[in-house]
DNA sequence: CTTGGGACCTGGCTGC
DNA sequence: TGCAGCCAGGTCCCAA
């Protein structure tokens, strides 16, 4: 699944391609890839625009065009964009030619991402928490944040207006390697626990990215390489096998109806 | 404020 | 072999 780690890797790739270049042509086979604009209006608006710059908020690729518009993509689940693709299947929701004559395709299998076109990017993105890999994002900001809320640290580490970025299977990662059992209390963490899962939070989503992202499901690099980060899971995608540190079996429980994998000795409940 | 549910979506899996 | 039912999870939305 795309998370930030995943979707920084697609904007570091996409960028040297598409950087400066301008959309010759934009193809859309799904109509409901495009939020609230007609697809004959979506395409009228983007051709002949040039890509100024491609940054990334949360789970959020955002494009900066010419034009006062900014074009905004989120892979959601199955969300892929891929460079010059050999053939064009099925899953392919939307593609876009360039003036440097590459193509860059939108396929999604489970055809849940969606594309914006927006005036003002705080319309979409506005309301996200924390860049939790920004400078200014400190073991007291997260503090602050996890102080406001009665909820599982699970619950809280997921939900993007708290902090940007992070999906299930990473949150489970920087617990597990903070030692915080998912269901405890956001607002019951000592500031050891924070620092800690500060320094892991960082930790986990920087090797992912020096990963290239972890190909697990249907995410490939634009490229069509995969990434490698899944190759350091240790209980994201792990059900049925027993922890790496004390063997005990990973255990799974329901957090906001999201599956959450721990091991029940080194996460121990509060 | 939190909590729980449904909706979106399709491939992969289970059980009959 | 086929088919129904469920599950995966990012995000939004609604009700309690």
């Amino acid at each position: 699944m795309p998370e930030l780690p995943e979707v920084e890797t697609t904007k570091n790739e996409l960028s040297p391609w598409l950087r400066g270049q301008n959309f010759t042509q934009v193809i859309i086979f799904d109509p409901k890839l495009i939020f609230n604009a007609s697809v004959k209006e979506f395409c009228r608006q983007l051709i002949m625009q040039r890509i100024e710059k491609i940054n990334r908020r949360g789970k959020y690729l955002i494009f900066n065009l010419t034009s006062e518009q900014v074009l905004i993509m989120h892979l959601r689940m199955t969300g892929a964009l891929l460079v010059n693709p050999k053939r064009i299947d099925s899953y392919a929701r939307a593609a876009f030619n360039f003036s440097n004559g590459i193509q860059v395709v939108f396929s999604d299998r489970r055809r849940l991402g969606i594309l914006y076109l927006v005036r003002n990017a705080d319309a979409v993105v506005g309301k996200l928490g924390p860049e939790p890999l920004d400078k200014n994002f400190t073991p007291s900001t997260l503090a602050k944040i996890l102080k406001r809320h009665h909820i599982p640290i699970k619950a809280a580490l997921i939900d993007q207006n708290l902090i940007a970025g992070i999906g299930n299977m990473y949150a489970d990662e920087i617990l597990f390697a903070s030692r915080i059992n998912p269901l405890q209390k956001a607002d019951a963490l000592s500031i050891q626990e924070i620092q800690i899962l500060h320094h892991c939070t960082c930790k986990i989503l920087q090797s992912a990215i020096n990963d290239k992202g972890a190909s697990v499901d249907t995410y490939t690099r634009p490229s069509g390489h995969l990434g490698a980060a899944q190759s350091n899971f240790k209980v994201a995608h792990r059900y049925g096998e027993i922890c790496t540190i004390c063997s005990t079996p990973l255990q799974r429980v329901s957090v906001r109806g999201r599956g959450s994998y721990f091991c029940p000795h080194c996460q121990p409940p509060a």
